[in-house]
DNA sequence: GTGGATGAG
DNA sequence: CGCTCATCCAC
């Protein structure tokens, strides 16, 4: 229902929009740390268009113009621009797209299957056997991520705020430039710091590449892109407002955003659209003035004309239910409509916190652009199960798949932060469409996380949530979605720099040092040699026989080169090896044990630590990374 | 610790 | 009811 009655405003005018024109000072160009409230704050959100689909033509080196799209089983999840000429979309199906498009490029995203070490991109995955891996994509994420780190001024603030966008504080280094190039700037007059810095004399010469935000609706030709625009067409009959130092500030910050974008899209492939504006949601907004392969610049003048007609909902946290309720309430659909909701209504209907969408839609962002940690508290690996799981005996197979997933991405996170560690281990399932049910237990203390150590954790989740392992019992409820995840991985406190420190601590070459290797991790010299003849070098320390399970356990091929060739160095990977193998054994032991049962004993006290404790290193010592994974590295 | 809600893309 | 992922909160 309609609340709304008195309007503190008239419609018309922009006096909802508060500050449109800061007032700037020789205090304000001075000060170090306005931090949100620097009138000349300058932000920037750069997004890489459709991701994904540029990823896999990246990857296979596809025509910029050829149309493309990710397929996820029969649904597609990401559409490159070329093909979205073809009125494709995000959620078709992979046959509709087809006939609409008949050269459209179909990738499936890449799958893993049980028993494979790394996800593959395979014509027809099953999704009986499958499951997807968005790994590429976290990848090149990070590939471009870098690069933004590396081509941006110094003095920026980056933040990662999803796969494909990051937001960037150009403050700093606007100010720097603004005030090299306006040299006069820096020096206050004798009327003292605080007096209002003299008008931008000579006008903007704005980066080439860069779309300005119409200041006059009649100006608009979003809908017309091909069209005159306002700088050439001349007709207009609304004044534009003078130049401000903001939208100096803006211009100087679209000129290093553009030259940071055409370094990833050079270097790595990848083009991106970028939105620069006074505060992290309107360049968010101004980002998708136009796209692909663009960058736009909202001036703060611009502001009123821009928000006025947006569809509210398609705001950052009002897309949803809140949004829904908001629309619902008010019977509006627009930010314009939204203006005449005082703000008290709107605190008494949705609560305190509903100031900030008061703010919001006024164009008012307070948020700050921080530097978030390169790493997720959380990994998830979790499918919905085509087939339904029909008996606890099917379970393991489901979580080795997701075992190998976070095996992988943890170990992968952990060549940035060695000393990452899971706190937890969980694994939830869903019977029919709401009913979900979870179990968490404590990451097992290893030294190296293996898929097996995480499928026997994985495993003993699922023997308490569903049923024995073997067991061929029917479930009374089909199990239609496993997820199987890590929680509150986070770094250790100690000894941050891992293997590296480990390798610069040894002062002797690693062949020279004399080190006594554990009576436990001795090669059992009674064994046959290994079937490696290629080698021509001697190997009778390359591999163990497992007293419990009696596997065979051999170094890698890696171990077996020349180049790699050091008795000592074959010796450690070895022990490395056998501790871990005993941590599986371990892990298992774990697992087969009723909960509430005494712990095993750890079958050497080498083998296992706990992860937040420094641990003293032993030994080895290796260049390159085929070797360095042997080497304990906590 | 568990279950659920929300939201993005 | 796409599918996969992340975060936050109540209890």
């Amino acid at each position: 229902m309609w609340k709304g009655k008195e309007r503190a405003t008239t419609p018309d005018s922009d006096s909802e929009f508060l500050d449109l024109n800061p007032i700037i000072t020789y205090r304000h160009l001075q000060s170090h740390a306005l931090g949100v409230k620097d009138p000349l704050r300058v932000i920037a959100l750069c997004d890489s268009d459709a991701f994904y689909a540029g990823c896999e033509m990246v990857r296979l080196g596809v025509d910029p113009e050829q149309p493309l799209v990710v397929s996820q089983w029969d649904s597609i999840i990401a559409v490159n621009y070329p093909s979205r000429k073809f009125g494709i979309t995000r959620m078709d199906k992979v046959k509709d797209a087809q006939k609409r498009c008949q050269n459209l490029m179909v990738v499936h995203v890449a799958t893993y299957k049980e028993g494979d070490a790394e996800p593959g991109h395979w014509e027809n995955p099953n999704t009986k056997t499958h499951k997807v891996s968005l790994d590429l994509y976290r990848r090149e994420s990070s590939k471009v991520h870098n690069m933004f780190k590396e081509s941006l001024p110094a003095g920026v603030e980056l933040e990662k705020a999803s796969i494909d966008e990051c937001f960037i504080d150009f403050t700093r280094p606007v100010r720097e430039e603004l005030l090299r190039r306006y040299p006069h700037l820096a020096q206050a007059p004798p009327t003292g710091t605080d007096t209002p810095l003299p008008p931008p004399s000579t006008p903007i010469i704005w980066n080439a590449n860069t779309n300005l935000v119409p200041i006059n609706p009649k100006d608009d030709v979003t809908d017309n892109p091909g069209g005159p625009s306002a700088s050439t067409r001349g007709d207009s009959e609304l004044e534009e407002p003078p130049i401000t130092w903001h939208d100096v500030a803006l211009s100087i910050a679209a000129d290093m955003m553009e030259r940071a974008r055409d370094q990833v899209r050079t270097k790595l492939g990848y083009s991106t659209s970028a939105g620069i504006g006074r505060n992290k949601f309107l360049a968010k907004l101004t980002a998708s003035y136009r796209k692909p392969n663009s960058q736009s610049v909202l001036r703060n003048a611009a502001i009123p004309h821009y928000l006025r007609p947006l569809p509210f909902q398609k705001i950052r946290f009002l897309g949803g239910k809140l949004g829904n309720a908001v629309a619902k309430e008010y019977e509006v659909s627009t930010v314009g409509d939204l203006l005449a909701v005082s703000l008290d209504e709107f605190q008494k209907t949705f609560g305190e916190d509903s100031i900030w969408i008061w703010e919001i839609i006024r164009g008012i962002d307070r948020s700050e652009v921080k530097e978030k940690p390169p790493n997720t508290k959380s990994m998830a690996a979790s499918k919905n199960l085509a087939t339904p799981v029909t008996m606890p005996c099917e379970g393991p197979h489901w979580v080795r798949v997701m075992a190998a997933e976070l095996t992988l991405r943890l170990n992968d996170a952990r060549e940035l932060s060695p000393n990452l560690w899971p706190r937890t281990i969980s694994l939830s399932t869903r019977q029919g469409w709401s009913v979900t049910q979870r179990k968490q237990a404590p990451f097992p203390f290893v030294r190296n996380v293996t898929i097996d150590v995480v499928a026997a954790a994985g495993d003993k989740l699922w023997k308490e949530l569903v049923g024995p392992l073997n067991s061929t019992k029917p479930l009374s409820t089909k199990i239609t979605h496993v997820c199987l995840s890590l929680h509150g991985v986070e770094a250790g406190e100690v000894n941050q720099q891992g293997i590296e420190s480990f390798l610069s601590k040894t002062p002797n070459s690693p062949s020279k040092r004399k080190r006594k290797v554990d009576s436990d991790n001795e090669v059992d010299e009674t064994m046959p040699t290994s079937s490696h003849g290629e080698s021509e070098l001697k190997l009778d320390i390359d591999y163990f026989v497992c007293d419990r399970c009696k596997k065979q356990i051999t170094l890698p091929k890696e171990l077996m080169t020349a180049s790699a060739l050091d008795e000592d160095i074959r010796r450690d990977a070895l022990g490395s090896l056998r501790a871990e193998h005993q941590d599986f054994h371990f892990a298992q032991d774990l697992s087969r044990m009723p909960s509430d049962d005494e712990r095993p004993r750890r079958p050497n006290s080498e083998s296992t630590i706990h992860p937040k404790k420094k641990r003293k290193h032993k030994g080895g010592g290796a260049e390159g990374e085929g070797i360095a994974r042997f080497f304990t590295k906590r």
